[in-house]
DNA sequence: AGTTCGGACCGTT
DNA sequence: AACGGTCCGAACT
């Protein structure tokens, strides 16, 4: 499937996203490569308004906003399971948390806490995708795979104080 | 009340 | 077969 990406300038830094023609397939953080891999087919009609609804997203998100309209989300790369975790997390409000644990339980798979935290770690469209918001049942900062320095100041931004 | 340890659990590679 | 963004109870301090 042919992907195509593009930067998205934030106060934070640069952020790379990635689109098919379904949809944002992945969001990553500054700091990664940053270069485009020149778009030299041409760009798919719509995929210029997901962009823009993905930039302005974004930039609501990193404010502590909660945006108003997401361009599609393409989550065909993950597994059935991960899916399922994925479309959860999209159910978390901004300013709250749940555990690996409560997600589990959501899921109807009680034991597969520690399941949900790998899932959580392959989000491939993090900020968008709240997986920030789930911590550690002792309501520990649980990890992250971008950086918990990013977990962290996510959270602060939304107002969520940690143990 | 806080900390540490050890096993159990589950989806993915 | 091994590894994690885990959890929970037990045994300490």
């Amino acid at each position: 499937m042919k992907l195509q990406s593009f930067p998205i300038e934030t106060e934070a830094g640069v952020f790379m996203a990635l689109f098919s023609v379904r949809g944002l397939t992945s969001l990553s953080f500054p700091g990664g490569s940053r270069r485009t891999q020149d778009h030299p087919a041409p760009v798919p009609r719509p995929m210029v308004s997901w962009l823009r609804q993905t930039e302005r997203a974004l930039k609501c998100a990193l404010a502590g906003g909660v945006p108003e309209d997401l361009p599609p989300l393409d989550f065909s790369s993950g597994t059935e399971f991960q899916k399922a975790v994925w479309d959860a997390l999209r159910e978390i409000p901004a300013g709250e948390t749940r555990s690996y644990a409560e997600i589990a339980r959501r899921l109807k798979r009680p034991r597969a806490a520690r399941a949900v935290g790998g899932a959580c770690g392959a989000n491939p469209i993090p900020v968008l995708v709240p997986c920030h918001r789930v911590l550690a049942a002792n309501r520990g900062i649980g990890g992250f795979s971008g950086g918990l320095e990013w977990k962290r100041r996510l959270l602060q931004t939304e107002g969520v104080a940690l143990a």
